[in-house]
Parts: structure tokens; C-alpha cells; sequence
DNA sequence: CTGAAAGCGCTTACAG
DNA sequence: CTGAAAGCGCTTACAG
């Protein structure tokens, strides 16, 4: 049970310590038959370089910190699946931190505790305070679906949300909604914020206005509240008949919503977009119309920008991503009846 | 840039480095006036332990490995999301592993390089040798939501399968349906063969047997070509008129299928009933009756048992939760009129 | 309570 | 190619 270590397999092959170490270093200079005497030792043993011990003479951990909150949101566990793929493609492995907000000052001493290499922050609630200690502590970061205001020191990752909020309202006004609303997200996030922005001025270009607006926190029973709110009115011409939702998470609230508890037809009587394109988005049940973020796309660049800083290569950036309109049943196609 | 160390903090607090390591140790002996001194000079330089250092002479790591795969099925977000919660809140850290199969072996090795304190394997698809390699290499291992047979050095921790999988069957036979269907997940899964036991079993104390039966191996795609297979008989009486469906990640996808596909009305024509009760069962659009495993509840007793071995204070244990059925609308109440 | 010293298990100049 | 040695940043007996 007492851990083996380099020096137990360096008796045991009858080589020095240093000449273990050397036989599992890639690309380090042994010969054939000294390799081959301690990785017979090694096998015999059952030994296993301690990687912590590696890390703290190398000053480099091989783990990135992944900072999330709010699973739910399947946009989320997706992103953490397929970043932890890529990144054990290169030797580096997910620390994962989740982002109670109330905790967050601990979590983020604990981070630095931990010497990770890199860190990808894709928790909305984590204050932009908080990203910006990490950048001054000297961490290379990737913002992740997020981005902080004036900051050109901090790399970050999204989709072009401002387009995406463009082209949903534009698509819902030529489709000839007349009352178009919307169902924000959290409402100092920037995706919120940029997804919003481009919606309304996608509705101004074409001499529109925002006809009502519900906040929804990114939350999925929030999200059912602002439909209720939207669809109180009494009078059927004083309601929405489209309604753009922040994210796909609660639109799909949001259609539940509108169909069981307020006996309406989608889209026969009201339009429904949502935002991601969400596995869920193509549920059968849903068939959600949907500005697509890219995940895949959106990861690779993540990962490619959290590497090349850790390897001094590139300063910060900030990288956009487009987006487009998948369409499906939830949207009306041509101007009404 | 250059990280500050614990003798930096010292030199500048005027006290040895020794004191400097005291006053972050809970418990140590430092006087108040010590620790003080040390605070402020530790405040003044920005200085965290390094945690790295810290695991290599304590022998512990505080991170614990979870291994996981597909994560599409929403159960296992929400169990990595609450077990990092209720890890962190006891000082540990979640090292994630996504297997795939095919890498498991480099994966199994990369683990236990880190020297995590303890392992959660809550991968379906990661082989039994695998995980009993952990248990031999000494770290302690809790199997999540599956089991090993003939294994009794091996802990776990799963609801209870086979009672879920009867109580569904007498429940549809109790409601009146007449031909009752299964839609198998992996077929060499602990899961999967107990839920199917238990489901025979159930029919066979009502005198009954099963009448169909597809594979969908828990994967959405799968479980839809399963339901097409069960459905695709063309006389009403030659087609089920319930299906037990080995979890609520197909279930979902099986009813998709019938509703849209196959133009069958649920629970009119036929029912459905899932298992794992994940949050998309209570969806309205679905309405699933489903076998509720409290992931709460296994969560809990996973983190314990865990811990209670790291201390050495517990062998290994199987640990067994009670199942209830969750009554929705996806199946019929009565007998059919 | 405090400091000097040993040591956790590695990597990596350095000298041969 | 190989070994002896220093050192990564800590914790923790040990002695005072």
C-alpha cells in the first residue's frame, strides 16, 4: 500500500533515480536497455510517476480550472463534457469548481491554491471582480460565453450575441409578427445584454418597437413566471404573438408554459425563439426555433486561446463567433392568415 | 509574477518559515501576535499556499476523482453538479474524468498519477476490471448508480433497481394494460439487468410476461429505433399498450417517437413510464411516471461512504436507497374503458 | 509558542 | 548516456 516510488523502481532495475525519472520523460536522452530495465521494474511494482511531485518541480500542474454554475441549463454539461475531452487530448485535465455566487470569494482561493495551469470561467454568476483577480494573479483565463466590459486584458469566447439578437427579430418581423416581445436572461450578464441590444435594434431597423418585455433570470421557473406576466392581459389583440427567450433553457419553459397552463397554440397563435440551440431545442415536443451558438466551434477556440497563453504565445483576445437562425416549428414561417 | 512562496511572507513578517505554516494550519499552535504579523505581510504579497506543495508532504491531495460519461443524460449533470457541492463543502475538489470507453485504460492511469484522495466512478460504460484495478491500487473507490457483481471489496451506491423495476410492472399491469413492452438500456449494465429482473419478476407475480422487448443501450437515438422496432407492427392488437423504458434520457425520446412519428396519443394508446425521475420528466410537455432514484439521497451516502473510507474508518459497503413510482400523465390511471 | 532541519517524490542542470 | 546533487514549497516532529 506504501506508495512506489522512483527510487524503489531505481533499486530495484539497479539504475539511478535520476535514470527512472529520464525513462518517463518523453523525449528525454536514455538508452534502449536502461528503458527497458526500469520499465520492467516499473510494471513489476506497479509504479506510476507521482504527478504531484512532477508538478511542483515543474511549476506546472497540467489541470485547468473550470469554473460553472447552473447545470441545468444543458447548454452547460454539454460544454463541460467536450472541453474535458479536448483538453485531456493534450495532457491537461478539469479541476471543477462550482459557482454558488454566495462562495465565490472561496472558490477563487481555493483555484490559486490549487497552481492550476490555465482557467475557463463560464459561470454568469461569478463577478467580473473576481475573473480579473485571477488575470492579475497571473493565470491565463478564457471567459467562456461571457465577456466583461472594458477590459482588454481578459480573453474571452462567445458567439456573436449581438447578431444572434439581430437576426431573431428581424426573422420574427418578417414573418409577420405584429406584437413581438422578450424574456431576458440575467439582466446585467452580457450575453443578456448583447443578445437584448440586438434585438431591439434588429426591431428598429425595420421601423419596430419592443412590444413587451419579462425578465426571466436564465431560470426555468423564472422564465414560466415572465410568460405568465407576458400573457396576463385579458384581451388577445394586447398579447405578444412572438416572444424572443434568452436562452433555449427557458423558452422551452416558456412554451410549456404557453401551451398547458394558458391553453395556447404554438405557432398558431404565438411564435417562440430561443437562444443556443440547445440538444432539447430539437426535442420532437419543441422543435424550437433557435439562434445556434456553435459549442463545438466555441470550445475548440477556448481551448486553442487557453493554450497558446499558457505557452506565452498570445497576448488576450477577444473572440466572436458567428451565429445562425436554425428554424423549426415554434415560429410561424409566412405572415399571418 | 514569480509566485510568492511561504519564505517571502516569512522574511517580511520577520518569523520563521515555520510560523508562516502555522498560521495558515487550522489548529496549529501560533500565538495571536504571530499570526498577525504573518496576515498582514501573507495580505500585503498576495500569498496563497500552494496546495501542490501542501499534497506532496501530507500524502493528500483533497481533489477526488469522478469519472463520468455522457453526460446528455441530464441524471449525471445534476449528480456532478451536487457532488461537487457537497465535496467543496468539505474541503475537497472534483478532478473530472469523461471516459470514453475506448480510452479508459490512459484515462484509469492519469488518475491515479494525481493521487486523488478517493474515486467516484459513476461511468456506465467503464469496464468492472477497471475499477477494480483502483480498488487494489489502495485508493478508496464508491461505484454511483452501478454495481459489480461478485464484488464485495467494492463499494456503491444505487437506488433500488430491481424494486423499481417491479413496482413499474405491477403498476401497469394494476392500471389495466394488457401487453407491457421494456426498452432495455446497456444490456451488461447493473442498472439495466436489475430494473429488468425486477420488471419480470413484477410481471410474473401477476401472472403476466412481457410482451416485447428492443435495446436502446441509454442513448436517445437508439431508444428511438427501439420504439419504431416495438411499434412497427400494423395491427393495434399486436402492438404494446404500455412500455417500461430503462431511463427517462430514452424515455423522453421514445415518446417523441410515438407521439410524433407514429401518431399515437399517450396515455390513450399507449403508456410510458421511465425511470430516474431527472427534472425533464416533470416537463409538461411530457409528463413522464417514472421510478424516482433520489439523487439526493445517493449523493449524501456516496460523499460518506467516501469519506468514511478515506479515514479509514469503513470497509467497503453496497449501499441500497428505496425507489418510489412517480405518477404523471404519461400512463393511464385506470383500467382502459 | 517558536525556529532549524528533514523530507515528501519528483526534474534537471552539471559533470563525467 | 548516466549519476550525484540541488531544489520545487510546503508540514511536522524535535528541541528549546
Amino acid at each position: 500500500m506504501a506508495a512506489v516510488t522512483s527510487l524503489d523502481v531505481a533499486r530495484l532495475a539497479q539504475v539511478s533515480q535520476s535514470a527512472v525519472s529520464r525513462a518517463f520523460t518523453p523525449g528525454a536522452s536514455v538508452s534502449d536497455v536502461t528503458r527497458a530495465k526500469v520499465e520492467e521494474a516499473a510494471r513489476k511494482l506497479g509504479y506510476r510517476p507521482n504527478a504531484i511531485a512532477r508538478s511542483l518541480i515543474t511549476r506546472r500542474s497540467r489541470m485547468i480550472g473550470v469554473v460553472m454554475s447552473y447545470l441545468d441549463n444543458q447548454f452547460y454539461p454539454v460544454v463541460l463534457e467536450k472541453i474535458s475531452q479536448r483538453l485531456q487530448r493534450d495532457g491537461y485535465h478539469v479541476l471543477l469548481f462550482i459557482a454558488d455566487s454566495r462562495e465565490a470569494d472561496a472558490v477563487l482561493a481555493e483555484i490559486l491554491q490549487y497552481q492550476v495551469d490555465g482557467l475557463v470561467l463560464a459561470s454568469t454568476s461569478m463577478s467580473s471582480a473576481l475573473a480579473l483577480r485571477c488575470v492579475d494573479a497571473g493565470i491565463p483565463v478564457v471567459l467562456f460565453n461571457r465577456t466583461i466590459r472594458n477590459s482588454h486584458n481578459t480573453s474571452s469566447v462567445t458567439c456573436d450575441n449581438y447578431a444572434g439578437g439581430r437576426l431573431a427579430a428581424q426573422h420574427l418581423v418578417d414573418t409577420g409578427h405584429q406584437r413581438i416581445a422578450y424574456i431576458a436572461g440575467m439582466e446585467d450578464s452580457s450575453t443578456n445584454l448583447d443578445r437584448e441590444r440586438g434585438f431591439r435594434d434588429g426591431l428598429t431597423e425595420r421601423g419596430r418597437r419592443c412590444f413587451a418585455r419579462a425578465v426571466g433570470n436564465y431560470d426555468f421557473e423564472l422564465a414560466k413566471t415572465a410568460a405568465r406576466e407576458l400573457f396576463a392581459g385579458g384581451d388577445v389583440s394586447q398579447r405578444p404573438d412572438a416572444v424572443l427567450v434568452a436562452n433555449d433553457h427557458m423558452a422551452i419553459a416558456v412554451m410549456d408554459t404557453l401551451r398547458i397552463e394558458l391553453g395556447l397554440q404554438i405557432p398558431q397563435d404565438v411564435s417562440v425563439v430561443g437562444f443556443d440551440n440547445v440538444r432539447q431545442a430539437a426535442w420532437g415536443s419543441y422543435q424550437l426555433t433557435s439562434v445556434e451558438q456553435d459549442a463545438d466551434a466555441m470550445i475548440e477556440a477556448t481551448a486553442r486561446l487557453l493554450l497558446d497563453q499558457m505557452d506565452g504565445a498570445v497576448q488576450s483576445r477577444a473572440i466572436v463567433l458567428p451565429v445562425c437562425l436554425v428554424l423549426r416549428n415554434s415560429c410561424r414561417r409566412g405572415p399571418q392568415p
